[in-house]
DNA sequence: ACAATAGTGTCTTTAAGACATTATTTC
DNA sequence: GAAATAATGTCTTAAAGACACTATTGT
């Protein structure tokens, strides 16, 4: 059946002129997180036509056929919207910004004008600068996840199999701490991008288990206070301090000290945290693994 | 600079005609996994043209755009390719198949003729038919991934950033066991399908850690010796009958007796070993963890 | 008979988690 | 001074890994 349209070997030999079978738009859409006074956010734009007009939709573009890889485009599209510069490794702030492919949603129906094909990446930045509305007439902020309405882990059309993410997976309720019952029901997102988000944030969970990204949240200096406030965010979970502050030094390469300590003692009073940066390593081993749920307890 | 070409906000908004834009192809390719002889296999397809003809290449072929999302290409093009049908949880062999996306692979140079993005997809299949030359002239085969020559996990350019794959990432070495000092150098393969597919394995010694998948590799019914011979294969390493048995019986879900004791011992002698089959886990815990390697252990 | 293997038992080591304690800082 | 917190110490429990042992099968 399939074969006579488009026979095995012949696939990658047929008319290379994509115009020879109905046109896909390959758009590149960035999930960036941050951690701003303790909560977890994520950059929106708000869109100011249709469909989804006046909706908030994560940031993106179309990718520059044959002038820019997924990654590169992810990069720029991220430039763009933080105002910021100087990607991977060049100068500035984005230089320290981490980005990864999510994963990549293709439904036929996902936007209602033609089937659009978009890489998601997830970026993972220290607490940036507010967006500027910028060169154009966009609104662009930062937004607490937990006032966002996300569909439940797991389940999704055309996602990247919660496989992928170690322990992750299906695990988490809905978005990070679900929000107040006071609380309006959250800011509806365009397009799938309420799924991509919650893809990307189960991500980013497992994420920090098993790599020492949770830094990336970071400054380059920073207290283990701090990076234990990095994971209770994350996580949505209460840690314990005394625990998570010997098990943090305990997994080599992590962090390393600095010798020096905070200005100030936590703001409630308590001594003054020491130190450190980033150490080198790129995994960590044994992981920093979450706190069992109960409901997947047996 | 960017902004002027794409604006922000308007990036949705602009006309939806990808016309307007440099043409993009975009493909699915399936790194189909099966276990032969107790060894690895990938499903390849010779290509019967330039570029790269004569070599052999992942399965694969063009999204059909505005008919199907990115997963159903997938299962199509393995039914394909396998010559088995009833993909999704209809009937036949191809029911038992996991499929899981990859990761997209799109530098602009990835394919000489045109800017191409490939969706690439993970399957793990039990020992199926070789596959029927079929409606095409193309041959396709089961191949032993040690007989090929893969890149080292890790570094990549557009790759789905090792992470996403808990403590998996850059830690093998190379492909599975690597070959023989006799043989002959692996086979080469097409485009970027040897990253695609060093990628694929890593996701897959990752996967087996935290998820029952390995059972997606056996029959209905399996013994334990069995399934440590799953683990043995995609891991490339010896584990310890005695031990690994009795973790199996103790994670929760993993695998469900049913009574029966296999019809011969092995092999070599032996008592014949029970019977089980999948559990409703969908997570392993705690994981099956892969022995350390000595190069990551500090 | 012999060798290999399935399955179980036991011991050691490692790591996680629950407390407890002391010193230091903010309010 | 009172309360909170950083950092360290101790104890218990769970799990991984090494090893030993028996019972059962194929050659």
């Amino acid at each position: 059946m399939a074969a006579q349209r488009v026979p095995a070997d012949q696939q990658w030999l047929a008319a290379y002129d994509p115009r020879a079978y109905a046109p896909v738009a390959v758009t590149v859409d960035v999930v960036a997180l941050t951690l701003r006074q303790g909560r977890l956010h994520v950059l929106l734009v708000e869109r100011g036509g249709p469909p989804y007009q006046g909706c908030w939709a994560l940031p993106g573009g179309f990718l520059r056929a044959g002038e820019e890889g997924l990654e590169e485009a992810a990069a720029r599209e991220l430039a763009e919207e933080t105002g910021l510069h100087g990607t991977a490794g060049s100068d500035a702030a984005l230089s320290r910004v981490h980005l990864e492919q999510l994963g990549t949603y293709g439904a036929p129906d996902r936007d209602p004008r033609m089937h659009v094909v978009s890489v998601a990446y997830l970026a993972f930045a220290p607490d940036l600068p507010d967006p500027r509305a910028g060169s154009d007439a966009a609104a662009a902020a930062w937004h607490p996840v937990a006032s966002l309405d996300l569909p439940t882990a797991g389940a999704s059309g055309d996602l990247p199999a919660a496989g992928s993410s170690g322990p992750s997976a299906e695990t988490h309720g809905g978005g990070l701490g679900g929000r107040a019952a006071s609380e309006p029901a959250g800011i509806e997102l365009a397009f799938d991008h309420a799924r991509i988000l919650a893809d990307g944030l189960d991500r980013a969970r497992a994420k920090i288990e098993y790599s020492p990204l949770a830094t990336a949240f970071l400054g380059h200096d920073f207290t283990i206070p701090e990076l234990r406030a990095v994971y209770e965010a994350v996580w949505d979970e209460r840690l314990h301090a005394g625990n998570f502050h010997r098990k943090v030094l305990s997994v080599p390469g992590f962090v390393e000290s600095i010798g020096t300590t905070a200005d100030r003692g936590g703001s409630r009073g308590g001594p003054r945290a020491r130190q450190y940066h980033a150490g080198d390593a790129q995994l960590l081993h044994p992981p920093l693994l979450r706190p069992a749920r109960e409901e997947e307890v047996r």
